[in-house]
DNA sequence: TGCTAAGCGGAACAAGGTTCCGTATCGTTA
DNA sequence: TAACGATACGGAACCTTGTTCCGCTTAGCA
């Protein structure tokens, strides 16, 4: 659930204050808002005024537009991360739950216009970003990899992180876009790693 | 030297005094080794002091940063487009011919530092960069696509922009990054297209 | 040697992220 | 319930980066 906002791993503490938490849920809603309408990289005076709070109220709660985007996504990069053994437990073989799984992942981020991009950037203001997917989702790819690759059904000498970021960087500009369908490519990508029978 | 700088198609004419001619070719050379050292998301401003010269003048031989991005790499540009043809004079086949030319285009953009990222942003800034570079590449890539596909070598549902922005998407970031080959990845992409013999 | 169009430099502007700090408010305590 | 101190707020100000503007300089011609 994550409902209560946090209390996750490595989160911030709950503010002190009831204004200061009421402001924190108005700054998260305003962001989602925002960010469906006009993607990630919507400025953060934007949010701010969305929210109805000045800009300096952003910064205290997300030290940085990074964490404030973390903070939007975590539910759903949790429930994705959390498909991942339930994938293995009720697909056909090792080899369909993980494409299952890297198709759920490509919905994710092809719905949230311009994650990816920010995904990618080798910015360094997104490292936290970058690392907190990567952290969260690499080890879950892993297993599915692995599982796959233990059945002969794929080939074993592709890292994980690097197939994630390759379909990561597949997804960049995919939103609303006709003449590029990521899904397409991805599915390229995933029948590239199959070993003929 | 960047030797005759320009006369190409959509270029800007040559300037009609010496110095201007100077200045440009100046600016081109240093932005060269400004994107090899810093990558081509350098600032402007750091271009024109190297260059000895004012951030105007930049701006009058390039309307914007991404004209100057084009300028200092068409003649690569150029020359992979012409590499598509002869490959498929050389190679054993149609297929084969489509790999070579997709390996020269990898090499050409992992080597250019922050090249990939800048391509595809949907940034309106960059709109030129990119269509530059498709309306350059993307018949070329039409073509090795078709004879392959005419071939029966691989599927023909793939259109060939759409291949051409996912090999572009996946040398994102690849510059240095030991966890993340870009050549294998796009490999595992080429490899997808075929059909089974 | 002048004249003038072409070209130049860099200050100024816009936009976006982030920081700072004086002020307002919460929540506790007397 | 009134006062007080810690907490939080707002938004002006700062920094960086792309781009524009404009008064000054100079190449090239007569």
């Amino acid at each position: 659930m994550v409902s209560g906002s946090d209390g996750g791993a490595g989160q911030a503490a709950r503010p002190r204050r009831a204004d200061a938490q009421r402001n924190k849920e108005a700054l998260l809603d305003a962001a989602a808002a925002i960010f469906v309408r006009s993607g990630v990289e919507a400025p953060v005076r934007d949010i701010a005024a969305a929210a109805g709070v000045g800009t300096g109220t952003i910064y205290r709660h997300f030290p940085t537009r990074a964490e404030l985007i973390i903070a939007v996504y975590r539910h759903q990069v949790e429930a994705c991360a959390e498909a991942g053994p339930a994938l293995t437990a009720s697909s056909a073989s090792p080899y369909a739950a993980l494409g299952g799984w890297i198709s759920l992942f490509v919905d994710f981020l092809i719905t949230k216009h311009g994650l990816a991009a920010v995904l990618q950037s080798d910015n360094a203001d997104f490292a936290t970003l970058h690392s907190y997917f990567l952290d969260r989702l690499v080890p879950v790819c892993a297993r599915l990899l692995d599982a796959a690759a233990a059945a002969g059904e794929i080939r074993s000498d592709i890292p994980p992180i690097e197939l994630m970021r390759g379909v990561g960087n597949l997804c960049i500009g995919a939103s609303g876009n006709p003449d590029y369908d990521a899904r397409r490519l991805v599915g390229l990508l995933v029948a590239g790693l199959r070993l003929p029978q």
